[in-house]
DNA sequence: AAATCATGTAACTTATGTTGTGACGAATCT
DNA sequence: AGATTCGTCACAACATAAGTTACATGATTT
């Protein structure tokens, strides 16, 4: 099943925005994310509605962090684009009337719940800012365009 | 996000087959997940294919359980109805340039990874038998419509 | 004040995967 | 032979994230 990746891109979006200063518009984010500047509009209003940025209209407008990284946890940024159900997998129905489906779901209910708690447990236990500390674990063994990603101003670039 | 439902269906008609004498046809089936004999076919097939299973054609045939219940794991349904991607959530692309998404895909992918390992640990513990016999745990606080669901032959009901 | 820039939002399309459905062939039993 | 039942193909239905177009709103610059 395709995955929501709305979790992913915020995060890749802050960590560059920690990195930046000044505001950065939808479009040079949806340059960076290699997508559409509604988009980003769309799930950052997310995060502006948690406090966690802010947003200008008008020239020199566009998104700020609102405050530090080391102030903002993966658990943040999930609940703020929306607290989506973690699970591809699930019951065909919440209340079946067959005793049977009752003790699977029942069964089905407590190992996902478990396994969600531990997720959202280590959510909450990193911060933005220790993934941005964490470059030094790249997920390819080849230094073959380890850099950050453009944003159309190469002037930007911090790497 | 939907849900696959694969799995919880699947073990709900395994644990009725292990309670009932004989085949069980597709349409049987069907009727009681409330859904097409096809759908049935197409996903009782993985488990065919595992062992778990077999199927007869003709009169009297239909779907036998190969093995007992206590002898049938989650983890084995799991894996037999196609070993789906367990999160809805996940990084947007596998291999990115940016390292900045490195950082962010690597820490994505160990967190998901041990809540993936808890997830499979415990369906591993867990047989169908247990399922079965965990009967005395109702979702519903009221009892009404407490009893195994309908597939057409009310004979056949054992509550 | 006008032009420009940038967000805000609605509406529609696209993409992907499960589920639902109809049709038809093959195998098996009576 | 006829009825039953699986096996499978092909396609529609459905849900949701993502992509896209269009236009309104507000802020800054000139």
């Amino acid at each position: 099943m395709r995955q929501d990746s709305r979790l992913s891109r915020m995060l890749h979006v802050l960590i560059h925005m920690g990195h930046h200063d000044g505001a950065m518009t939808s479009e040079m984010i949806a340059k960076m994310l290699d997508t559409n500047p509604v988009v980003i509009r769309r799930t950052m209003a997310g995060l502006r509605e948690k406090g966690y940025v802010t947003s200008e209209k008008g020239h020199g407008g566009g998104w700020t962090l609102a405050r530090p990284l080391d102030e903002l946890t993966l658990l943040d940024i999930y609940r703020a684009v929306g607290e989506p159900s973690v699970f591809a997998v699930g019951p065909a129905y919440d209340m079946p009337g067959c005793v049977i489906e009752q003790a699977v779901n029942a069964t089905l209910k407590d190992v996902f719940a478990e396994a969600e708690q531990l997720l959202l447990q280590r959510f909450a236990g990193v911060t933005l800012a220790e993934i941005a500390r964490d470059f030094s674990r790249p997920t390819r063994p080849d230094n073959a365009g380890e850099s950050e990603c453009q944003d159309g101003n190469p002037d930007d670039l911090l790497a």
